[in-house]
DNA sequence: AAATTATTTCGCTAAATAACGAAATAAACA
DNA sequence: TGTTTATTTCGTTATTTAGCGAAATAATTT
């Protein structure tokens, strides 16, 4: 009934991504296999004059849909999907006439790696269990 | 009615852990918590005879949960996050004495890391989606 | 062996979510 | 302008899952 704002067609992106929601959207295999399409596929990127990265070519939503179902028809399931990764900040989605084109965001997911990576096997932060005196957090 | 077997009491750890399901462990933010603070104090690794990986010295599930709820008592529910951490494969968690003793699975949390890193702007596989025939729309 | 301590599994409920088709929206084209 | 093409949002349903308390299991102590 009550229609939704007009304006602004997409929900803001995380600008500080909580690492939650990037693991979560790629805890999900089909969101998995997409993400990886789109790293195998839509590579070069190029950056805006702000400084904004964007993909220079890359598939569209129509042919993310048709890799991972198989089909012709774009379903509602991938671009929900979609919309979990862009908003996770790990892929940008980006009208091109016509067409969505895909891309990844190579800050973001790289910037994951290193978080997975870094910490491995660091001993600096050994703070163990021994001093729970003060553990109430406010969120 | 049937009992299930007494023998094995853990289900077995993916040996070729599926990243979806790590990263879907990871994607919990509760879970993360829990990593991240395995990953600060239970820093200590030794190597079994085996080979096998194993925590030297890290928190036991009563201490995780003291850390992570703020509470004494040990909860069903941390239980279940470690053993969804330790299913995938990134966490490990074996008796001793008494208690539960966690550790990271460094391997499997560095090898998760690269998969990130590794093909991030590497546009080799670039076998893009062009080789789709029948796409309709190109720009 | 019984009691204690530490932890996991079970059963439940409420909330989140994946899949789907239908309707809405947006840009391009006739 | 209305129509077509491309995609997103909405509403629904079925499945999954986080959290919780109670019961079960396991090692230890008495």
């Amino acid at each position: 009934m009550t229609k939704q704002s007009p304006l602004e067609l997409k929900e803001p992106v995380k600008l500080r991504p909580d690492r939650a929601a990037m693991f979560k959207a790629l805890g999900e295999p089909t969101r998995l296999r997409i993400f990886e399409f789109l790293r195998s596929c839509c590579c070069p990127v190029s950056v805006d004059d702000s400084g904004d990265i964007r993909p220079a070519s890359g598939p569209t939503v129509g042919e993310v849909c048709c890799r991972i179902t198989g089909g012709e028809r774009i379903t509602s399931t991938i671009s929900e999907h979609l919309k979990e990764l862009r908003i996770a900040g790990l892929i940008t989605v980006e009208r091109r006439g016509k067409n969505m084109v895909c891309g990844v965001n190579e800050d973001a997911v790289s910037s994951l790696g290193k978080y997975l990576l870094d910490n491995s096997s660091d001993s600096s932060n050994n703070n163990c269990c021994g001093d729970k005196d003060q553990l109430n957090e406010t969120e």
